[in-house]
DNA sequence: CTCCTATTTTGCATATAGTGGGACATTCTT
DNA sequence: AAGAATGTCCCACTATATGCAAAATAGGAG
């Protein structure tokens, strides 16, 4: 298991308590105050805040109130406690319209692409499946021979799936697989649940996934997850036409790995 | 075509100028700069934002600054132009993961149920389907009888999917459906592309949906699109066992359009 | 290549504008 | 009903964001 997935709850721009000099201090306090609202406390009173972040409550109520002027924040009125509000909502879409993702992460995969000379694939998770997202043409790879943009891969078959799945909590994956059967698209496809949770364990302790014809049958894929915070968000791997297996396909993982970790941190906003 | 869906591009939070008396105006002036990245002016310059915003060059330039260092923003280096950062991201998914939609739309849909007394539905968008999120059981209707959440409607079947796609740009919609058969569930499905687009025009000219067993045999549903500023955003429905037909289905029409209304105000932080 | 223009960045003095103290109001507890 | 905790409002003060001006950098034209 390469190295980098220890320090994933690594200080962020979430958590930074600092502000630098010459920047004003009440954007960036009420900043940090909207970032507060995560999964785990979803609901913030004016004193909750005042105390967690050392502000009078008078201070914090305006910023509460600034925030919330905007939709950033809802107050629910009767028990007077502010949540995350519709602004929320509208970024995230922008964020998408825009491709930001790409922005920031394409840059990676080319370079990638131009490393390993085969086509990389980077992926979504879709309700039980991986939907690419973002693709980079490698010299040897032409895009007709595998991957194209918003194709869909099922979740339990091929490296790309298996990189992103084995991450999810055992409660959520096994959501996924009850009550449907597991179809078999070739020979080496996985369709027996005890099997399946043993590949994903692999997954986890090796920190990759390397899978030969799971899906298509002639494509040997090699896939690394890529994390946000603490939560696997996407995958990330290469694939190529098997008779050309020449490379030895372990030489790729480290690249991977970086490649994934550097596009992790671009998404936490910090590395460039 | 009810009145409702006139005035969508109203003033909202993204739009008014005016920072309220006591909320500290730098914090405002950050917020109308962040919402100004949009689909349509994805990337701003220093100069841009302190022209848009009546700012000096120097502020605008530091408030930037603060919402780069927040991670709201991103900066390209070489162009020195800004684009919407990864927080936005981030945002977007707490908002799904806190259920922050239900806690907006579910009251409303509530109501709905309690007027009709059938079952109501809130579904959003999905890879040439509509997932259903949110539903409200009315007295009449067992949830049993029809919709639970996370159920899939294809496209082109039922006034839910309706409601939503018709409003979609025809190219958009044109993408959907080139390539795949329709699949026939019902006598009533229209699996023909003319005949489907001739129901999409009426669904627009009239503003709602309405389908006998196009996809489940014995159900009736009626529905509307909810918009997202200028875009359709979701379907909202009322479905109930076609042999109960006894109310008339279009008494129900304004009380879906007043309820898909209210929840565009929610979602544009206007009216509560 | 050089000059010119447009844009961005930095430093600093000023006064605007956000802050904290505290009083008042409201809600929840016991 | 009384007390505790939380939220809101108002005001004086000075911390802090601002505008100015100059420097620095980039881009375009000749």
């Amino acid at each position: 298991m390469s190295h980098y997935m220890q320090n994933r709850s690594m200080l962020d721009f979430r958590t930074d308590p600092s502000t630098p000099a010459g920047l004003p201090q009440t954007v960036d306090r009420a900043l940090r105050i909207l970032l507060a609202f995560d999964r785990e406390s979803p609901e913030w009173g004016v004193t909750e805040i005042s105390r967690a972040f050392g502000l009078h409550t008078s201070t914090a109520q305006r910023l509460l109130a600034a925030l919330t002027h905007r939709g950033f924040l809802v107050r629910d009125d009767s028990s007077r406690r502010y949540r995350i509000g519709p602004a929320a909502l509208y970024l995230g879409r922008v964020w998408d319209q825009v491709g930001a993702l790409g922005l920031l992460a394409q840059p990676v995969l080319d370079e990638l692409a131009a490393f390993t000379g085969q086509n990389i694939l980077f992926a979504l998770p879709d309700s039980a499946h991986m939907r690419t997202v973002l693709v980079a043409e490698g010299e040897h790879g032409r895009l007709r021979d595998y991957p194209m943009v918003n194709e869909l891969y099922p979740a339990h078959a091929g490296a790309t799936s298996k990189a992103y799945y084995a991450f999810l909590p055992f409660a959520q994956r096994k959501r996924l697989f009850i009550d449907r059967p597991l179809a078999r698209f070739t020979a080496n496809t996985a369709t027996d649940l005890g099997r399946l949770e043993r590949q994903f364990a692999q997954v986890r302790a090796r920190g990759w996934a390397y899978t030969e014809g799971e899906y298509d049958e002639g494509v040997a894929t090699l896939a690394v997850p890529v994390f946000l915070r603490e939560e696997p968000y996407a995958s990330l791997s290469v694939g190529w036409p098997k008779e050309r297996l020449g490379e030895h396909p372990s030489d790729w993982v480290d690249a991977l790995c970086s490649a994934s970790e550097r596009i992790s941190l671009r998404l936490t906003h910090r590395g460039r």
